[in-house]
DNA sequence: GACTGATCATGG
DNA sequence: CCATGATCAGTC
């Protein structure tokens, strides 16, 4: 049952506000408001806290590639943290093309679009906690600050560069400061064909962009002690 | 304990 | 199948 769903949100405020009522609430209590069922376990609930605030919140895109809120611009993030509010996780973006299509600058990149404008909402628990025991944390509504646009930028062009040199084999997780590239799909037997470094056509495992945890970590640092 | 590569679920 | 949503789990 979605009947608790509520509608989009009009204006920033008010899908801030929805989330600030929600916070302190375990995973467990809030899937039970909302009519979701919980996964057996944390394994078998990848994305459930996703999915389960996207619903309590009024998101409409689902699966559909546009932000979860598309009136308001904003994209919205679970982001998983220990106790100290640290982030236990790196966090997924956006799929990463090796077929040629990849913009080469970062103000045109599909990353930076996705990132302009993100509602960060905090999952705290500790490492014994089960699925629905996890707790919903404060919101963040951020955008990234001059010094992480020029981090994510510059990481950006470097990855997007060997990308367009055809280097998909050489790209690993090891790359950028702030935003890597890694496998992303349903297994590593999963191929996608690239362009390779003779201009051949190769196969290769799909790709990803992931915000490393020390970056969206150094960003909740900021917003949290300086308030904003 | 951090990090990388691998994997799980849902919906169109 | 491909997009969305992520976390797991072995290795460094």
């Amino acid at each position: 049952m979605d009947s608790a769903a509520p509608a989009p949100p009009e204006h920033e405020d008010e899908l801030v506000n929805r989330d600030r009522r929600l916070a302190g609430a375990s995973l467990a209590a809030a899937a039970e408001r909302y009519g979701l069922e919980l996964p057996p376990s944390s394994t078998r609930g990848k994305g459930f806290a996703g999915r389960l605030l996207e619903v309590a919140l009024g998101a409409t895109a689902g699966s559909r590639a546009a932000p979860d809120f598309p009136e308001l611009g904003i994209e919205l993030k679970t982001l998983p943290v220990d106790l100290q509010g640290k982030p236990r996780e790196s966090t997924w973006v956006c799929h990463c093309p090796l077929d040629g299509s990849l913009p080469i600058s970062w103000a045109d990149s599909w990353v930076r679009q996705k990132l302009s404008r993100v509602l960060w909402i905090p999952i705290v628990y500790d490492a014994s906690a089960e699925l629905g025991d996890r707790r919903i944390g404060l919101p963040i509504l951020w955008s990234p600050n001059a010094e992480e646009a020029s981090m994510l930028g510059q990481d950006y062009e470097a990855l997007a560069e060997r990308v367009a040199l055809g280097e998909a084999d050489t790209i690993s997780a090891r790359h950028g400061v702030a935003l890597q590239i890694r496998p992303k799909a349903a297994d590593a037997r999963q191929a996608d064909w690239v362009v390779g470094e003779e201009g051949e056509w190769t196969l290769a495992n799909p790709r990803g962009f992931y915000l490393r945890a020390s970056f969206t970590g150094a960003m909740l640092a900021r917003r949290v002690t300086t308030g904003g």
